[in-house]
DNA sequence: ATTTAGCCCTGATGGTCGTCAGGCGTTGGA
DNA sequence: TCCAACGCCTGACGACCATCAGGGCTAAAT
């Protein structure tokens, strides 16, 4: 037999308040969104609350165990144990037009869609969609037709798959370093795709990495049910 | 032909600097350590520089796309594009000989050696490894002799594998909840184990929650290349 | 009725943090 | 040789932030 120390007045709750759910919830899509917690006034602030009331509520989470706090510093928070539920979370990016030298990706003009993309994806940098064109990636699970995201910036390293401009022309190619040199080099078993090289006289200018593919493919007009 | 503006002076870095590098590398390695970005200066104290320095040196690597502030916020950085190289980082976790009901399980003559598993898995939480006895749970592809990492715990949810102590013995099951009531159930094709129903008078406790499994397959006493 | 948990508040305090302003030395193109 | 990029510094400022102290209300258990 187990001795009961026989407690008076109000057990403390075994399980999460719908409160502290709701609190440890933010504190989640915070981490997720902003790739850091909140400070507890932010908190607060978010679950309309005074700053004192958050810290409280975040005492008890870590005292459940589902958080862990470095304390007296800033934004000293860790979600120790996630709480179930999806927290994907869509976001648009601009599907562009083309990509040339000249005129600005983002270009309004150059805009003709939007793509929903897992925030995870972007992770808050700056990104566009592109059809591909040709088959020189095919290797490389890039097809023609697909959707690339592309994270734009203008310095990738060995192994990339990246949008280029060579001497105004955009490709997508991989990007090595042989001899000191920048080479790009396609991914297809298709033998009349050649590695380019870029010389000192040559224009490259890298557009961004390709982070993330979308394809459809394509159905037949029956639907449910097709022949397994 | 592309207009040069004929820039005089050093030309910008075109790649990032080994020093760039070194403080992109201890900013991602304090994300995944910690759960949160550094401030400026405890990533100054790191580098052994001035606030100030480290401040300028985000700065440059916001420049070249590979951070993302948000300005004016304490820890307000984002590491949007992760430099290469492996980031793991071993934990060492106490191996407890026994759980059961009336010591602590971390207690120094409970511990019988270390494991080491990857810091990813133990999130900064409380956790330690016990050897699997039974075969209640194989079906979850927990087997007799196995190492498990263990989250310490008290609260679970529907469906999670959890140690518990039951009127004081140890088992790994899976946690539901049925008519309100708690159920210990085991995932195992061997028909002797049983549901454990927790009444009003069992003395359920909660031990921590499995988060990984090791194992180690038996090899025979021959060297390399066994019988395929 | 008493006790305690959960939830929430105000006000104050002191340290932390991002940022501004300005300066120094080195290095590598033009 | 001149200029700009880079790396680094000191000092100061103001806003932000975690935390303390103390209190109030309601609900649930003894």
């Amino acid at each position: 037999m187990i001795t009961k120390p026989r407690r008076r007045g109000r057990p403390p709750e075994p399980t999460l308040t719908p409160k502290q759910r709701r609190t440890l919830e933010l504190i989640q899509r915070h981490v997720q969104r902003q790739g850091f917690p909140p400070t507890m006034q932010e908190l607060a602030a978010k679950l309309g609350i005074a700053g004192q009331s958050a810290h409280d509520q975040v005492n008890q989470l870590v005292r459940k165990g589902f958080l862990r706090r470095e304390a007296g510093k800033a934004r000293g928070l860790t979600v120790v144990r996630p709480v179930k539920g999806d927290m994907s979370d869509l976001v648009p990016i601009p599907i562009v037009g083309s990509v040339a030298a000249g005129r600005p990706i983002f270009a309004e003009q150059n805009i003709v869609g939007e793509l929903l993309v897992d925030s995870q994806l972007t992770q808050k940098a700056r990104c566009f969609a592109l059809k591909v064109q040709g088959d020189s990636m095919t290797l490389a699970g890039i097809c023609p037709n697909d959707m690339i995201v592309v994270r734009q910036q203008a310095l990738a390293e060995p192994g990339d798959v990246v949008v280029a401009l060579v001497d105004g022309d955009a490709t997508v190619k991989r990007l090595f370093i042989r001899d000191g040199c920048v080479e790009l080099r396609p991914d297809s078993k298709n033998r009349k795709h050649r590695p380019i090289e870029i010389g000192p006289d040559t224009d490259l200018r890298i557009v961004g990495q390709v982070v993330g593919v979308r394809r459809v493919t394509k159905t037949t007009g029956r639907r449910r049910k097709p022949p397994a």
